[in-house]
DNA sequence: TTGAAAGCGTTACCAG
DNA sequence: CTGGTAACGCTTTCAA
């Protein structure tokens, strides 16, 4: 066991009181056994215990707000699902987590979240997905210098904003990453295309279309791009329109299916009979497009992990609070994971 | 804040001690009593805070062993920083990790370093990777059934020993990946060599050139198999063999290195100047081996968690002895990474 | 400026 | 069979 506060205190001749005032510099001790307390700390390796300090606090939680958007697709829930969890496990440690749900993709909407957090539940730390826009930015700029309230985004970034720092995947390396197993799969032969729902306010889905573009057409390359923007997500919508890709390309060979809406596109590619013909590419370790991976319809899916960018916000936060722990670094990219058939057996 | 012992002690108009004993059949309670106070406890959702629960127990803290093969090779010591990690965080839970590493393969020294854990320090669990053989498994069985110990087997498995669960690669299914994988680069030509140094008592290495085979001679495959065993994992044994390999075999396509000596292999590709003609996969997510993907020697590098497989065997048996929480599965199979140019970027 | 005491949730121990 | 008390490490509050 590392060394405790009454240790050091009977160290130093002094009482735990004292000691926690000198190491937390509240004041009210002079200066000479402050430095003498600190010193004995430093030189003990002094680490606050985690179980006691959070016992001790359990009259007086912690309030930490979460803010998520898309919340209908599978894979937000999976993320839902662990920040839940993790939540649960913090709320021994006197951790109390508030959760704001939207589906809509609305900044107003959003920008109100964050304020009922701060001003009715006075929230002492905020996880959120970011809508990309200066209204959420300016939002945000404010907690974190009026108020001091850390904030750290995840699954999405807003770069430009003061947040602690981002979890989750470098979207332009995962579009690389695609581009290089499309590559791959249609031998550089024949027409490639994307398909993407353009959201606005959505930046991730921007980047993995730039990654994959700036490393598919390298200098040399044979293949052609073809960019298909749909007005949305939705099933059938995704199915017509990559039905009339499929009509109206010539050569086709690979897709690479970036936003929600997989369903329609995998349907699509079955009707038509192509499936095993052309190559496709998709985002998200969901069920249904392990599915598709197993029948042989989509080539690989690309996934992130839902665990780490649920519960890390929420741990790092607890540690700044409680500890004054700063993370370590200002991005902590999660797995770019590819799935084909043989290494997706232990998922879900 | 879940219910706590207290409150239920309350609610039922008994003391917390009879509380405790009761829900820990310890005895000393009245059956009618015990019923009422495991009814009350369920129909709230009761779950012992594991603060509290921590603190009371810091003058007896729980031992936990831990026994690494293996640990001079870059990946094991990655598995032992976390392992380390783990036993830090846990020590502010009143738990005490001690570690037994060793370079060798002797299951004779196994064997003492349990039997010296056990004798000595006392341990209540161990978390080991044990050597695939009769005596370690015998020693086992022994501590479980004579002992009630609790095991647990991380990143090789014992599979007929009596452990709670297995936490690392389901192998066969890496090996098959590689196969799948192969098929891709090679364009089904060609002949395809393995490498391997035969570990005694290492089962991990056999089973990934199992399912490699298995997958990559499926019926109506082209490639030609062929397996080159080499006498041990030293980089110059490697080297020397590989290049008799490229110098002997015509058509060669692709090499699956499977055991350690990578950097030998590597060396003799890019000497014989076939690095770019011969397509190279290796297993281990280490420094050197992306190195080797980054200038274009490897095309894959198959990974795996190296973090989680230090940590949750210690966090799983923790929350075992402290919560009396079984594992919740026999096989946590880690990620079979795929690891290629763009995806490598924001590791290590 | 400092110390002493209470309380957080749990277990262990001892007295009734 | 049951209840009370002390202890764990820490913060907070009150008194000196």
């Amino acid at each position: 066991m590392a060394i405790t506060l009454n240790q050091i205190a009977q160290l130093c001749g002094v009482s735990r009181g004292t000691v926690d005032r000198a190491l937390h510099n509240k004041g009210n001790v002079r200066p000479e056994v402050a430095a003498r307390i600190k010193a004995v700390a430093t030189e003990h390796g002094y680490t606050p215990n985690r179980a006691g300090l959070a016992l001790s606090r359990a009259a007086h939680p912690i309030r930490i707000g979460v803010v998520m958007i898309s919340v209908e697709t599978p894979f937000m829930q999976m993320v839902l699902d662990s920040a839940r969890r993790e939540a649960r496990r913090l709320s021994a440690f006197s951790v109390e987590v508030i959760f704001r749900l939207s589906q809509s993709l609305d900044p107003v909407e959003q920008v109100s979240m964050i304020e009922e957090l701060v001003e009715q539940h006075h929230i002492s730390a905020l996880a959120l997905t970011p809508l990309d826009c200066l209204l959420v930015e300016t939002k945000l700029n404010e907690l974190t210098e009026q108020r001091g309230i850390p904030i750290i985004t995840f699954n999405t970034d807003l770069a430009n904003s003061r947040r602690l720092c981002y979890i989750g995947q470098d979207n332009l390396a995962s579009g690389r990453t695609v581009a290089e197993l499309m590559r791959l799969v249609t031998r550089e032969c024949g027409t490639v295309a994307t398909i993407i729902a353009p959201f606005l306010y959505h930046s991730a889905y921007r980047e993995r279309l730039a990654g994959f573009k700036e490393e598919l057409l390298t200098p040399g390359s044979q293949l052609q791009l073809q960019e298909v923007t749909i007005p949305n997500d939705n099933r059938d919508v995704a199915y017509e329109h990559t039905l009339r890709l499929l009509r109206d390309t010539p050569n086709l060979t690979g897709i690479y299916a970036i936003t929600p809406g997989y369903a329609g596109v995998c349907s699509a590619l079955v009707d038509s009979g192509r499936a095993h013909e052309v190559h496709l590419i998709m985002h998200d370790e969901i069920p249904a497009n392990l599915h598709e991976i197993r029948r042989g319809v989509a080539d690989f899916v690309i996934g992130q992990d839902a665990q780490l960018q649920g519960s890390l916000p929420l741990s790092l936060l607890a540690d700044h609070i409680q500890l004054n722990q700063r993370p370590q670094k200002e991005f902590y990219h999660t797995d770019i994971r590819v799935l084909l058939r043989h290494n997706i057996d232990n998922l879900l």
